[in-house]
Formats: structure tokens, C-alpha cells, sequence
DNA sequence: TTGTATGCGTTATCAT
DNA sequence: ATGATAACGCATACAA
């Protein structure tokens, strides 16, 4: 008794008189059905609107077509550009794209990812939540076989791909810019070290000052968080030491831009007195009246890469641990906030 | 044979020496089964650590949990918040949330709603494209029996809820506000009118002009995209007219961003010369320089409101049609671009 | 209170 | 080339 009118392939097989075997090998392109019989299924399938049930088949094969994107906030910009660019990459291959919220929180993240997994999903894309320690729910995720990539926060475990961009070149390059600018007292706002991310963006303010002989300044390097407050707070310490700074590269476009309005209300000239630089591109970071320099970590683009990693991974899965770690150029949008000398967007070199 | 070491109820009833049907119940808390056996089978249940095969119990059922929104892209603010939103409230309660983009294409839009129905969504939740005008495909989703909720955007179909703000509403405290600020040759910068939204937007503009007795000039009301540059060669137009403007009312905020850049290109001073307000209170309509005021549309809240209509609908659905229009309140942000004497905040009352 | 048997829609194995 | 049937894991109508 069919309720829900939903036409399956038995009914078919009841119209054509032959077996549900046969429909199913003649809908499947088997070369174990003649092309009489064939034609014939294909036609009455198209004739009663016939339409596999997915359900069934997830039920049987064990593959659902689904895939999990766990991030902390769905509405960072940061974020949703990388689940648009996944989606784009994936959807015309069949996958539908599931979204989970971490709000920064282990516990949500191991929460979503034990329901991810109970669902079948076919495999995982994560940025990690700024709490996450321990990582026995990651590693959870493999033990149930199923292929985990990351992008962006990643934690460093075997056999899992990642997507990331290059933020020690992205500090460098920042840092660089600024001296070329001809800055030499260059603070840095940076974001918690415990994230990789942050340290490495640290690590290339650091390489950059050295390369180019500028003493480091310890009292010169401020942690904040992403909030706009922190930056400001950071400014009052710095211009609270002897002697002043004439540029910042904030690891988080928020602290940059709280770092901005500061000088402002100290009436500090940008760029001509003090040159600033964030990181991650924002888009309020190009719409202001002063545009600011900031880092691109082309996020679309890591989505869309991140989407193919996963793609070749389960096509090479023959019993063998896939690792592939790729590294995007991060690119420098040169603007007003730094700009002493007009110069253009620079880009830098992909690494895989 | 286990093959994937998941554990079934089959395993439990085997080691119980029970049936498959008996641990089913316990599980379920049907009152069928002793209070002992239940307790055997929830102990057991633990020790092999067994988890419910939703994939088997969605076939069976014909419920997947899944749930779908369909936007056109999903990294623009407004829809990544309502999403955001959705997800918080529908997670909590065991659903999880399928994103699709149509990237403003009917073609896409029908495709992803195709898809969407193939893999047995519980409901599906949009925002329809600006080039939807034939709705075939989504009377479709209520053929097969689907929940549908609209948010923001949305047909006219009866037996569809939907969740949107006062557009009207929100133009006219927009209007209301410019002219209690002493504009009375207020322009209005419109989207594209075939989109009710923007239709609202527009009457409420023109509500409030005649609400203070100030006549409509036709030369003042311009269609825009969302685009900068629209908004820049709108106030090109408006200063080819004779006499002078001293505000403009955006249904976009990227459209009033551009406005303001060629207003200040001409050296017209803000808020003293000319007012702006735009419209969805983006992000970066707060952080400018000089914040623009907007009206924010409470997306967020859109997306748990939607959420929660969704799920009134499927506990009602007992062979009824429900529909539910949920109207929320526009709240004028007021900012430095057209704040000459420094008022708050200002909330619309909301109608259900 | 418990067990047996069936169906959800499909694919795969084995037989014919 | 085609058919019969089991299996995926679960819930439930019906029996006992």
C-alpha cells in the first residue's frame, strides 16, 4: 500500500512484469541487462516520475551524501565565505551541506560532532573553537572512518588533511609592508598564542622586524582579543610609553579598527604619524572612509580548495591514510590606513 | 557479520537473549516492557555503547531530522544570521540544517529545492531569488507534503507561513525620522519594486511624506541594485535636478555607503547638508567613521522565529492547513549620518 | 510483558 | 539476461 504515492522501482517492475532486480541493474547502467528492457525501464521510469529514494540507498550503502561543516559562528564573515565556497564546490557533485555552530565552546563542538557522526555524514570540515584542548571528539571522527579536513584552526593530528593559509607569510609580508613604509616602531596586537593561527602571524612580525635589522620591543607587542574595546585599550597602553610607536599590524581586523578609532580621538594622524594593518580582510575593513590595509585569506577560495581535498580523498581511499596539507597565499590589500606611497595589493606564493 | 562495528539492537537482544522488538520498546519508552528489562537493555545499551541508526529509523519513518534553507548566497550578513539563527534554535531540539544557494537564479533555486525533497527534508526554510516570478517549483515542496516557511522574501501562497519584518513600517520611521529632523526634500533610493520588500519599503516612504503633508517629487525616487556604485549615480542624478536635496532614504546600505562617498566626493557635508539612512544595518554601517543609520531587521531573531513557526506547524499538523504570518518590528538604528540632534534608538511594535 | 514477522526501498548475491 | 531473496537497522501490528 503505497501512502505517500511515492513511486518506487518495485512498481515499476510490477508494470513491466519482470523482476525489481532488473530495474534496478537497467537504472543503474549494469551491462547485465539488455537494452530492450532497458529502454523499456527507463521510459516507464520517466513516465511514473520515478525517483530513487536516497533514504534507502543511505540505508544500504551506507553513504548519505551529507557532509558536516562545524565552525564557530555560521555569521563571521570568515566563515560563511568558506561554507559558500564548499558548497559551490560540492553541491553539483550531489553532496548536500549540513552547518554546525560552536560558539567557541569544546563541549558544543564535541556535541555537534557525535550527532554529525550518528547522522552518517560522509565527511567533516572544521575550524576548531578557540577552548578546544583535548581533542578525543576529533579523533573520534576517524576512528569512525570518516574523512576529516580542516581548515584554517587545525589541530596537528595524523592522517587529517588541512586547509590553511600561510599566516607566518601573512605576518611577514604585513610587517614588511609597514617598514617599507618606512615605520620602525611597529607594534603588534596579537590574538591568543595558544591558536596556531596567532602564533604564526606573531612569528612573522617577528622574522620581518629581524630581517631588517629592527630591534624587538617586547613592550611594543599587546595580546587582544577580536573585539573593537581591546584595541582601543591597547593604543592607551602603547602611548603610555616612553617613547611613541608609528605603526600597528593587528592580528584581528576588530582590534585594528578599535586601534584606529583611538588615534583618532588622540588626533594621531594615519597614515602620516602612525600606518595600521589588520588581518582577515573584512569586508567593513575596504567600505570605510579610510580603508584598511588588511590581510585577505581569500575564504571562498579555502573552501573551494578544502571541498576538493575531501573530494580526492575518498576517491583514493583504498585502505590507505590520506594527508594532504595545502597552504594558500595570503594576499596583502594595500589601502589607505597604510598607504604612504600608493602602492598596490600584493600577493603571495602558494605552497602544497 | 558487524562489518562496521556499529552496534545494533539486533546485538543487544542477542546478548540479552531477547527480542529485537523488546529492546526497541525499552529504548522507546513504551509502557510494554518491565521496568527490570528496561533496565537490563538501557545498561547493556551503554556497555556496547549502541547508538540509534537514524539512517534506518528515517527510512522507516520517513523522517530525517533534516531540514533545508534555501538562500541565494549564504555568506551575505542578513541571510548567514538568519541561518545562524535557525541553526540555534532547531539544533537544540535534534534537527540539523541543510544550507543551499541559488546565487539569485529561479534555475538554481528549483534545483536545490529538487534535491532538497529527493533526500526527505522535514521542512524547508527560504528566501526567494529576485528572479522568481513563475513559483511552479515551490508549490511543489507543498505537493510533497513538505513544511515551507518562508523569511524576508517571499510568495504570496496560501498555506505557507512566513516570517518577515514591517517593511513598510520600516520605511516609514526611516522617512518620519529624516523629516523630524527638519529634511523636506527627502530622496528614496528603491531596490527593484517587483520585490515586495522593496514595494513596502517604498510605500512606507511615500506614506510618511504624505502623513506630514510633504509633496512627492517623483525626480527624488531612483531604483538601485545593492550596489556602491548605484548609490553614487543616483546622487549624481538627484544633483542635476534644479533644486537641492537635504536627505535620502536607502532600501539598500550598500546603495547609501555609495551615496555618501559622492556626497562627500562633492564636498557635501553629513548630517548638516544632507541626512542618510539606509537599510539592514550591516555590519559595516556601525563601524564607519561616520555609522550610518539603518534599519536593522533583527535577522538573528528572524531565524528563531522561523525555527519556532516551523515547529508549531509539524506538532499541529493533524490533516490542517496551518498558516502563520509573523511581522516583526523594524528598530531604527540612529547614527551620525543623520542625527543633527543626537536621538536614540527607536523600536516599531510588532504584529502577529 | 514478550516474541514473531513484516515493511521501509534499494542493491547485491546467488541461482536460473 | 533475468529472477528470487537476503540484507541494511529499526519500529510496530499482531500473536501469545
Amino acid at each position: 500500500m503505497r501512502q505517500k504515492g511515492n513511486v518506487t522501482i518495485y512498481d515499476i517492475s510490477k508494470q513491466l512484469k519482470i523482476s525489481t532486480a532488473t530495474v534496478s541493474r537497467a537504472l543503474n547502467n549494469s551491462d547485465r541487462v539488455s537494452q530492450k528492457t532497458r529502454d523499456l525501464v527507463l521510459k516507464t521510469a520517466k513516465e511514473l516520475n520515478y525517483q530513487q529514494n536516497s533514504l534507502a540507498l543511505a540505508l544500504k550503502s551506507g553513504k548519505t551524501n551529507n557532509i558536516g561543516v562545524v565552525v564557530p559562528y555560521i555569521n563571521h564573515s570568515f566563515f560563511a565565505s568558506v561554507i559558500r565556497g564548499i558548497e559551490e564546490e560540492l553541491t553539483p557533485v550531489g553532496y548536500h551541506v549540513i552547518i554546525c555552530q560552536t560558539h567557541e565552546n569544546v563541549e558544543n563542538e564535541a556535541k555537534q560532532i557525535q550527532t554529525l557522526l550518528n547522522t552518517h555524514i560522509d565527511g567533516i570540515f572544521m575550524s576548531v573553537s578557540k577552548t578546544t584542548q583535548d581533542i578525543d571528539h576529533i579523533t573520534n571522527i576517524l576512528n569512525n572512518n570518516v574523512p576529516l579536513i580542516f581548515f584554517d584552526r587545525k589541530k596537528e593530528i595524523t592522517g587529517v588533511s588541512s586547509v590553511t593559509i600561510d599566516d607566518f607569510q601573512g605576518g611577514f609580508m604585513a610587517t614588511e609592508h609597514l617598514i617599507k613604509q618606512g615605520c620602525k616602531r611597529i607594534a603588534h596586537l596579537s590574538g591568543d598564542l595558544n591558536l596556531d593561527i596567532y602564533l604564526k602571524r606573531y612569528e612573522g612580525y617577528l622574522d620581518a622586524l629581524k630581517a631588517y635589522n629592527i630591534p624587538i620591543d617586547r613592550d611594543l607587542i599587546i595580546e587582544v582579543n577580536s573585539k573593537l574595546e581591546s584595541g582601543a585599550v591597547a593604543v592607551q597602553q602603547l602611548y603610555n610609553l616612553p617613547k611613541k610607536i608609528d605603526a600597528i599590524f593587528s592580528s584581528s581586523d576588530y582590534a585594528a579598527l578599535g586601534a584606529i578609532q583611538e588615534l583618532r580621538a588622540r588626533e594621531v594622524k594615519i597614515p602620516d604619524e602612525v600606518c595600521v594593518v589588520g588581518f582577515s580582510n573584512e569586508p567593513f575593513t575596504q567600505y570605510m572612509e579610510m580603508p584598511i590595509t588588511s590581510v585577505n585569506q581569500t575564504p571562498v577560495l579555502m573552501g573551494k580548495i578544502a571541498a576538493q581535498v575531501f573530494l580526492e580523498q575518498i576517491n583514493e581511499k583504498k585502505r590507505m591514510t590520506v594527508e594532504k596539507k595545502v597552504v594558500l597565499a595570503p594576499e596583502l590589500c594595500i589601502r589607505n590606513s597604510s598607504n604612504k606611497s600608493k602602492i598596490e595589493t600584493k600577493k603571495g606564493k602558494v605552497r602544497i
